[in-house]
DNA sequence: TTTGTCCTAAGTGTATACATAATAGGGACG
DNA sequence: CGTCCCTATTATGTATACACTTAGGACAAA
C-alpha cells in the first residue's frame, strides 16, 4: 500500500491495478475512513488510490459482494452500515459454515497431514498461551488461531464451501482472526483464550474420530464465542467504531 | 427477459446494459450454450449479447461471485466446471444457511403477517399436489415452492443471510426451485412432492412453536432431498448436462 | 419566510481507444 | 519428419471520452 508502484515491477509480482484498488478500498472502509453510509465517489477514488475509473468500478463490484458496500437504487456504491444485528448474523453465519466444513471433514475424514498440521497449529497456540508466556503474545495468537480454522476448511475438501466462509468472514468482526478484546491483558482475555484452545482440542478431536455431529456442534459453539465477546462489548457501552480489533489473516 | 428492449423504456424501468449482460451470460451458461471449461471471449460476447465490453466485464465479475465462471491465471474467465460433488455441496450449504434462517426465525418469532403468507403459499401447493388434480402442475408448485423458501428466510429477518442464501442458490441444481426430475410424471415424483410438502408443513409449525432447533433440522433434511434426488439421478447413469430440470425462481 | 422552479455541477453508465501480454500457427532447421 | 522459434493475431487490463441522469442550490414569487 505504501509501496511505489515501481517497486513491484521488480521483485514481486506487480499486482493488478484491480486489486490494488480493491485491498486499498476495504481497507478505507474497515479502518473507518470511509464512514458507513458515505456515499464512495468513483472520481474521489480515482484521486484517492491513483487508478482511474475502471478498476475502481471493478473492486467496488468486488466489495459489494462482501458486503462492504451497497449499491444505490439511483446509481453508484456507499459504504454499507455495519448494524450490530447484521454483524452477528455474520459471525453466526461463519459458524454454520465452519460448524459443516467440520461435520464433512469429520464424516469424509480428513487427510492425515491436514490432520498434523492442524495438531501442530494447536500446539503452538499452547505454547502462545502457556501461563508462563504472559502476557500472551496476540499476533502470534490470531496468527496460528487462523492457520487452524483455514486447515479445518481444507479438510472439508471443499472449494464452494471455502470461499462461501471466506466470503462470510470478510466483515470485520465476522472473521475467526478478529479477536474483541475488552481489555487486552486481563484475566477473563486470558480465560477465553483458553476455552477457545479446548474448542480447537475438541473439534480436531471430534473430526478424527469421525464424530462428525460433535465437531459440527463444537465448531459452532467455539465461533458464539466472538458472538458473546461483541456483545459483551457492545453491553459495556463500547460503540462499534471505537472496538480495538486486532486483526491480521494468513491469507 | 422476453421483452423487447424498448418496451421497458415506457411502463417499466429500463434494465442496465449490466443486467442485462449478466442475465443473458448466465443463461447462455446454465444452458448449456457455453461449454464448461469454456473460456468466456469478452469480445465475442459483445458480438453475442450486443453490449459493449464494459458492461461484460462487470456482469463476468458477478458471475464470478456467483460460482457460474472462475477467473483464469492468464486473465480472462472461463465457465466454471460443475463436478457433481461440488453441486452436493451446494445443495448442502443452501440447505445449511436455510436451516438457520428457519432456526432464527422460529428464536426470534417470525411477523404474523409472513407466517399467514407462507400458510397460504403452503395451501397452494397443496392444492396443486390434490390427487385429483393429477398430472401436478410442475411450475405452479415450483413457483409457490420458491414464495416459501423466500419467506422463511424473510422471517429471519437479515438482509445479510438472504443475500448469502440467493447466492448459494445460483448453481442451476442447488437453487430450492430447481427439481430434478427422473420420470416427471412418475408416482415416485409425486411421493417427492407429496414428502416435501409435509416437511414445509413441519418447518411451518416449527417457527410458529417456537422451535427452534427442530425447524432447522427439518430444514436441512428437506434441502436433502434435492440432494438425494440428484444422486438417485446420476446413479441412474444420466449426466448432469442431460438432467431436466425445471426451474421458474419468483426473483 | 417559505415554496416552487430552473439551472448548474457532479456523478454514473457505457463505449471505445491504446498498450501489453498470451497464444496459435507457420516456416525453417536439424 | 519432427521440433523449435519467430511472428502475427487476438485477448485482456487500463484509461478516458461522451451522454444522460440526478442532486443541490440559488433565485424569484407568493
Amino acid at each position: 500500500m505504501d509501496l511505489p508502484a515501481r517497486s513491484a515491477a521488480k521483485g514481486e509480482r506487480a499486482a493488478s491495478q484491480t486489486l490494488r484498488a480493491q485491498l486499498m478500498l476495504r481497507s478505507l472502509i474497515i479502518g473507518g475512513k470511509l464512514r458507513p453510509g458515505e456515499r464512495v465517489s468513483e472520481l474521489q477514488m480515482v484521486d484517492r488510490l491513483g487508478v482511474s475509473r475502471t478498476p475502481v468500478r471493478a473492486a467496488l463490484i468486488h466489495l459489494e459482494h462482501e458486503n462492504l458496500v451497497e449499491a444505490l437504487p439511483t446509481g453508484g456504491y456507499a459504504v454499507k452500515e455495519l448494524a450490530e444485528p447484521e454483524i452477528l448474523v455474520s459471525i453466526e453465519i461463519r459458524g454454520t459454515l465452519e460448524g459443516l466444513a467440520a461435520r464433512m471433514a469429520a464424516e469424509r475424514g480428513a487427510a492425515p497431514q491436514l490432520i498434523a498440521a492442524a495438531r501442530e497449529a494447536l500446539d503452538l497456540i499452547d505454547a502462545v498461551v502457556e501461563p508462563v508466556a504472559r502476557p500472551v503474545n496476540l499476533e502470534h495468537y490470531v496468527n496460528y488461531n487462523a492457520r487452524f480454522h483455514d486447515l479445518i476448511v481444507e479438510m472439508a475438501g471443499s472449494d464452494t464451501l471455502a470461499r462461501q466462509i471466506e466470503r462470510a468472514s470478510v466483515l470485520p468482526f465476522a472473521s475467526p482472526s478478529a479477536l474483541v478484546l475488552l481489555e487486552p491483558d486481563s484475566v477473563e482475555t486470558y480465560q477465553a483464550l483458553l476455552m477457545s484452545q479446548l474448542q480447537h482440542r475438541t473439534v480436531l478431536a471430534a473430526v478424527e474420530l469421525r464424530q462428525g455431529t460433535r465437531a459440527e456442534a463444537m465448531m459452532r459453539e467455539h465461533a458464539r464465542t466472538a458472538h458473546s465477546n461483541l456483545q459483551r462489548a457492545l453491553a459495556a457501552g463500547r460503540k462499534l467504531a471505537e472496538l480495538a480489533v486486532v486483526e491480521l489473516g494468513g491469507r
